[in-house]
DNA sequence: ATTCCCTCCTGCGCGC
DNA sequence: TGCGCGCAGGAGGGAA
């Protein structure tokens, strides 16, 4: 489910439960997920304080603190169908809720049908967080002022792939997934399939405006409806309603009489109209 | 260095 | 109604 606007919508309904909160236990029930959840988490975290709730790309990042003193961060990733919510003490537990992390009064519960989220640790002053061998990796934040027009036609100048993988790319730019690449190549009208090489100057700025605001937009619209999101099942369809072309193969292009089409793109699916985009 | 392909998992909708 | 298949919003790793 989440790209960027997901994770920070969600870290921006998750924080004001979290921060200056004590954590009173931490549940681990399956020890694997992308990779083994930390099994000494429970000491390393009872007892600590919530003193930050950060995102770098769809990583959340927690930040926790003994007796004032910051402990290191924790580091959560919801994969594709993960999901984070807030339920009352003793609410029984279901099939995929895999993690709790226990507040006086409530628990932040963690599911993750296809487990391909991520719960690591890295100890340390919040700065080290980056040192991590997961967030090390990552690449500009999009929404970033690093993000510019100049740096990213520098950073695509030796990439003969198309475009739409390229930006999908994490160690390039973070948190544009598969929904967003498509949807932002519709905004500024190319083609998720022209070479990364072949756009011109001035469509590269139309391409970092359109993830911009394409960002933008997702985050504004799912803060409308933050509650639901994380509060409740976590279904966050709220985001879809507005796909432009983001599974509507077949369906009419909304500015003009193309029809959306559909293509296969390193393993992933695409959308796209082929008149609006060149 | 870049790019393609496979992999980790479960659930769902589709066609037969 | 049941079953098999393909596909799903992520991303690391290995191979070419």
């Amino acid at each position: 489910m989440p790209e960027l606007p997901e994770v920070e919508v969600c870290r921006q309904g998750i924080a004001p439960e979290l921060l200056g909160r004590e954590i009173i236990d931490v549940v681990i029930r399956v020890p694997r997920l992308r990779q083994p959840v930390p099994p000494e988490l429970p000491a390393l975290l009872t007892g600590c304080v919530v003193a930050g709730v950060r995102r770098r790309g769809k990583y959340l990042l927690l930040d926790c603190a003994r007796k004032g003193v910051v402990q290191g961060c924790l580091i959560l990733h919801l994969g594709m169908s993960g999901n984070l919510r807030f339920v009352p003490q003793g609410t029984p537990v279901e099939k995929h809720d895999h993690f709790d992390l226990v507040l006086a009064g409530q628990i932040l519960r963690f599911a993750d049908p296809r487990r391909f989220g991520v719960i690591a640790w890295q100890a340390g002053l919040p700065e080290a967080a980056a040192l991590h061998p997961l967030i090390s990796v990552l690449g500009v934040e999009p929404l970033s002022e690093a993000f510019t027009v100049d740096w990213f036609h520098q950073a695509i100048f030796r990439r003969s792939s198309p475009i739409k993988p390229v930006l999908m790319d994490g160690h390039l730019v973070v948190g544009v997934g598969n929904i967003y690449a498509s949807e932002s190549l519709f905004r500024a009208g190319i083609s998720p399939l022209r070479a990364a090489n072949r756009i011109s100057r001035v469509r590269c700025e139309l391409l970092v405006t359109s993830v911009r605001a394409t960002l933008s937009d997702a985050i504004a619209a799912g803060g409308s409806s933050i509650r639901d999101y994380v509060h409740s099942d976590g279904g966050a369809g709220c985001f879809q309603i507005q796909a432009a072309v983001y599974d509507r193969a077949g369906e009419s292009c909304l500015r003009c009489d193309g029809q959306i089409r559909q293509i296969r793109q390193a393993g992933r699916s695409t959308y796209y109209c082929p008149v609006c985009q060149r």
